[in-house]
Order: C-alpha cells, then structure tokens, then sequence
DNA sequence: GTTGACCTTATAGTAACTATATGGTTTTTA
DNA sequence: TAAAAACCATATAGTTACTATAAGGTCAAC
C-alpha cells in the first residue's frame, strides 16, 4: 500500500509517517520504480503501535526502547516494566503541579471581580505583588 | 543596572533577558557607549511581573496581552479577568486529560509483572492490542 | 600584558510535529 | 487527448520558551 492509504489506514498524516521514518521509528519501506513509497501489513501494526504510545503520551524515545525490546523478546521485561513505572510517575508529577497551578489561579481569580478599570484589577495586583515582604 | 546584575536580582538567565526583549516583553533599555545594555528599576518590575506570569503558566502571548491591559488603566478590567478564567479552564482541561491518561498506564501496567520475558510482557500486549475488536 | 569576568551578536538545538514551496506522477474527467 | 485533480517526492521553515554554542569586544585586577 503507498502512503496515503496507510495514513487513511492508521488516521495519522503522511507527513508524520515520514517524520517517524526519518527519525527511525518506522522501517524504511520499499520504493516503486517512481520512488513511491511501498507500505507491507507489519508497517501498518508498527505505526498503529507508535501511535498507540503516542496516545499514551510516551515520548519517541520511550517508545524507541520500547521497541528496542520487543527486537529482542527473550530478555527480561523488567525494563518494559520500569520505562512505564517511570512514565506513570512522571505524569503524575504533572499532576500535582497543575493542580498546586490551579489552586493558585483560582485564589487569584478570587480577587477581582467585574465592573473595576485595569488599574484596580485584583488579578494584576495579585502577579505584582512582590512575594518578598520587608518586615 | 547591568544585564548581569538583573538576572541576579530576578534570576533569570541574560540570555532569557534578551529574548524577552527580542519578543517585546522587555522595552529595549538605554545602552552605555560601549554598547552594554542600562537597566532601570521598572526593567526589574516588569521582568519580575513577567516571571511570576511565567510561574502561573502564562504563555509571552497572555502575558503581552496583560502588558497591553495595563498600559491602558482605565479600560474596565474584564478583559483580564477573562484572560485568567480561560488560562484556568486550560489548566482544568489538562489536569483531566493527565487523569484519564494515569488511569489508563495504571491499569496497562497492572497487567504486567516482573520475572517474565518481553514476549509475554503484559504491557507490551497492551499496546499491541488493537482496539478494533471483529465480531 | 594577560587572565578572568563581563558584555555583544548571531546561530542552532530542544519535541513532535505541521505547513509551505516546488516539482514529478498518476488517475479522472471533459 | 488534454487538462484538471489527486497523489507522491524532497527540502525547508515554523511552532514554544527558552538554552547552548560560537566568535568576538570591553573592562578590572594582578
Ligand atoms: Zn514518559
Ligand atoms: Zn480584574
Ligand atoms: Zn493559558
Ligand atoms: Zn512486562
């Protein structure tokens, strides 16, 4: 199959199956006389597997291990194991920020009110003000 | 003040400091004859505003728009306070989708566990597994 | 007079695409 | 059959908010 129906095939653009080619994620596939590229079933389940990561938020390079370990299946899966134990902390991290972020911005979104001028916003007062206090 | 001397005060890097200015965040301070950049103490203010922004997640976007609210003081304030309720509305947005994605990884890596090979990795056939299910 | 700290500009790299420009090929349609 | 539409190719630049590097000018101290 060319490219286009691969992308139709795996909802991704044909830009992005080339970005990951380049980038050594996708198997470079065959070429037509033309230079086409020539798509097998196996690149189409790579892909879908990338994307798959992708949806998990894995970065290319996790899921460049990833697939360094599935080239060798004999080995323990441990480091499988660890790369998403890693992936899982890493994502709540996030969420721990973004939610301390939050609490902030709705205390902050809890000085003001409509109907003041810019220069009694209490939003922008609140950035403003300095956090360091002199006694 | 020096470009050094600022981002010891703000701690920020100078190179930071002279991209903010490139972006337009910073007005382009005086220079001494040799070239070197003079900051004033509303330089550290604003630099400082723009930090605490940056704390808060602010894109330079938002926080060109900020600037340009205030140079405008007697505007009503709503634009401001429309401004925080969408950045908070971002935040929210990305708070849920990080929790949907921890459900997720945490139940892909609950069904692995260690001491098997990466053929029989429980995650790995996670992934693979396509959600296109044939009757 | 040279070391070191400081300053300058310009350029490239980061992540994962996305968009654009330019041109060749194939298929459809008038 | 010829033109239009759809498809393919490569190369390059843009996105965000910096960070790093290169190559060089300026200034104080030793
Ligand atoms: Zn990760
Ligand atoms: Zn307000
Ligand atoms: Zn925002
Ligand atoms: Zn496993």
């Amino acid at each position: 199959m060319r490219i286009g129906q691969l992308a139709r095939l795996v909802d991704v653009d044909t830009q992005t199956i080339r970005f990951y080619e380049q980038q050594g994620l996708l198997p470079p596939p065959d070429r037509q006389e033309n230079g086409y590229r020539v798509y097998t079933d196996k690149h189409a389940e790579r892909l879908a597997f990338i994307r798959r990561c992708r949806i998990l938020n894995l970065s290319l390079a996790e899921i460049h291990k990833l697939q360094s370990y599935q080239d060798d299946p004999h080995q323990p899966c441990s480091a499988v194991n660890a790369l998403l134990d890693d992936h899982i902390y890493h994502v709540r991290s996030q969420i721990t920020a973004l939610q301390s972020l939050e609490k902030q911005l709705v205390s902050l979104r809890g000085s003001c009110n409509d109907g003041r001028e810019v220069e009694a916003c209490g939003i922008l007062a609140g950035i403003s003000e300095r956090s360091t206090k002199a006694p």
